[in-house]
DNA sequence: TACTTTCTTGAACGATCGCTCAAGTATATA
DNA sequence: TATATACTTGAGCGATCGTTCAAGAAAGTA
């Protein structure tokens, strides 16, 4: 008996993420959002509930896509190969609505002022920081890191040099790719076993 | 003949930049400025001009401070002491309004909204990097540094790290000063000659 | 074809946004 | 003390904010 929706809900939340990457939570206005999904506020607010709603699930899609493009890297070319090649990869090419990241983005702006939202970006950083413990784990397994290092110190350095990178790729000026060349020689060091 | 403003225009500019670094451009609004600047509209307009006006003072005069505490710590301690104290000193105590650095956090958020005021911070972080550049140079010429590093790279990459080390700061369950303090330490191996 | 159910439309809500301006108040000179 | 010259006050401007909802359109069942 119902109507089917004229719209795909995936590719409108894939969308909704892209414009709330590039231009945050206050800077996308509802007009925006209905612009860009091409949605009356009616249909917006059925879809999707709210504004808040929307960007939980921008936020949710986004996360999911950085842990698939580093586990796709890992699958392909080993942990520390992965570690090195996603620095890269995050401020390559302009495929991507901005090279900062959104989780980064949003902490920032929304940490005084949406708890909610704010919380649950930070909650991503944490899981993507464990991910690559593991991945440092799994290259300390291989022999390609030192034994002698902690994974988790080094997951929270790598997080740390990759927040800067993506900083400091959405600058006019700097030289992004040379830091990420910097991150990733720095891991290729690692596994020498030098007093520090 | 006339009559004295009844605030001091320096004092009102320190307010109003700390509540910006703290939240943001449009997570703050006049109504916010009025009660912390204890102004009315009309004499904030009087006095300012407009909220953009504002915020590009109050973002001069945090580009200020910064570089002060800088020069005041290479004056203390040296040119390499001041790079290994920075990191410490600007996640350090709750007497900032905000661990993040207010001219990132200016140029994520205003980037694609506000060109004006999103390239005024980022000429500010590339003057900040210049000073880098230029301790990094005089500790070269102490003999601190050696000479087979190229100082604007340095800086470049000094820069990248305190701009993460400064999300990561922001961020709730994090151990910053454990972050600050490798990057310190890695200040220090650059004395050696080692192959690299 | 009639009916039901859902989706779509878009006018309009109250709140807040940044900002203006006319009227009132205080102070220094004369 | 009178006058000129600021500065201060706060009501209120038009625009936009996120959101609601009643009315109309489309599609599956009977």
């Amino acid at each position: 008996m119902p109507r089917k929706p004229a719209y795909d809900k995936n590719t409108l939340i894939d969308r909704a993420r892209d414009l709330f990457w590039k231009q945050g939570w206050a800077g996308t206005s509802l007009k925006d959002l209905e612009r860009t999904l091409g949605l009356n506020p009616g249909s917006f607010y059925a879809a999707f509930g709210s504004k808040d709603k929307l960007f939980e699930l921008a936020l949710d899609r986004y996360a999911q896509g950085g842990t698939k493009r580093l586990r796709d890297l890992a699958a392909e070319h080993g942990a520390l190969g992965a570690l090195q090649r996603y620095p890269g990869l995050v401020i390559d090419g302009s495929s991507t609505p901005a090279k900062a990241c959104m989780l980064a983005k949003t902490v920032l702006e929304l940490k005084n002022q949406n708890d909610q939202l704010a919380a649950r970006a930070n909650a991503h950083l944490s899981n993507m920081e464990n991910l690559f413990a593991d991945l440092f784990r799994e290259a300390q397994a291989a022999g390609e890191v030192s034994d002698r290092y902690d994974a988790d110190a080094l997951a929270r350095r790598y997080q740390s040099d990759l927040l800067g990178l993506r900083v400091s790729a959405e600058r006019v000026g700097v030289d992004a790719k040379a830091i990420a060349d910097e991150i990733a020689a720095r891991l290729a060091e690692l596994a020498h076993h030098e007093a520090s």
